[in-house]
DNA sequence: ATGGTCGAAAGTCGA
């Protein structure tokens, strides 16, 4: 009989955009009683923080919480079983839009959570300035991330899927935001200013397709498997030695009234 | 085939 680690060694951080808090609480708490989350990551949450709807998040005792949300558009959180300390929210755009969240768990360990621009539905600048934008985006964070001073963990929606098996046809999808080779090579050099390692693809190694995301124009998106790996668990090299596992929650893309994207959990020996 | 579906909001716009 060999020794065991106790289950609380174990901590469990899930990332997902939601796409609304508030149409969707019913998939929030879908979650946590489906799987041991202990820090839950959520982007595009869509309302003021004043209209968050905390009471799903208590009632499955997550009653730690950030709030970066603005009306409407984008808006970040972070809900946690465990006590959390806010950390300074960065603005890369400096326009105010509410895509980043950082947080110090109990550890010591720091979190960030990140929702970078789509970028629009052209991928050139002079014809559609929100693909600059995603551009600048994470140039900006690149300096930021090449500056971090200790190890991290970042998650989010990226809205980049980075390699061939990340999509559902990498050449069809050269020229589609999201899989464009100047939005790959950009992501590639945020990820190279800090070492990130790609969690995802740690433990689900390319060639293996692997999609976080399906859109909600398929008329059947199981069938059609036409998604893309646009969500991520990025962490520093020490911090991705602790990590154990890492799943996409695919089925979550068939519950009630869904969110287009799916979540991404990532378990940690701490 | 330039569609198709969502949410927020009350116009369309962004995803």
């Amino acid at each position: 009989m060999h020794a065991m680690r106790a289950p609380d060694s174990h901590l469990t951080i899930a990332s997902w955009n939601i796409n609304s808090i508030r149409a969707r609480p019913h998939l929030v708490a879908e979650l946590l009683a489906a799987r041991a989350v202990d820090i839950l990551c959520l982007q595009e949450t869509k309302c003021a923080n004043g209209a968050f709807p905390r009471a799903v998040l208590e009632a499955a005792g997550f009653g730690h919480i950030l709030l970066n949300g603005q009306p409407m558009h984008h808006g970040v959180a972070i809900a946690s079983r465990l006590p959390l300390a806010a950390e300074p929210v960065m603005d890369w755009q400096a326009n105010g839009e509410a895509r980043h969240l950082a947080a110090r768990l109990p550890n010591g360990v720091l979190l960030h959570n990140v929702y970078v621009p789509a970028g629009g539905d052209i991928p050139d600048r002079a014809a559609n300035p929100k693909f600059g934008q995603k551009l600048d985006f994470l140039a900006r964070m690149t300096e930021w991330s090449a500056a971090l001073a200790e190890p991290a963990i970042l998650v989010g929606d990226l809205n980049i899927a980075p390699l061939p098996e990340d999509v559902w046809n990498h050449k069809a999808l050269l020229d589609v935001v999201s899989h464009t080779p100047v939005e790959v090579e950009t992501l590639g050099a945020l990820q190279a200013s800090h070492g990130w390692v790609d969690l995802g693809r740690r433990f689900v190694p390319a060639p293996e397709p692997l999609y976080t995301w399906w859109s909600y124009r398929a008329l059947d998106w199981a069938a059609s498997d036409r998604g893309r790996r646009l969500d991520h668990v990025w962490a520093s090299p020490a911090i991705a030695a602790q990590a154990c596992a890492v799943e996409t929650l695919r089925a979550a893309r068939g519950w009630q009234r869904p969110s287009d994207h799916v979540p991404i959990l990532a378990t940690f020996r701490f």
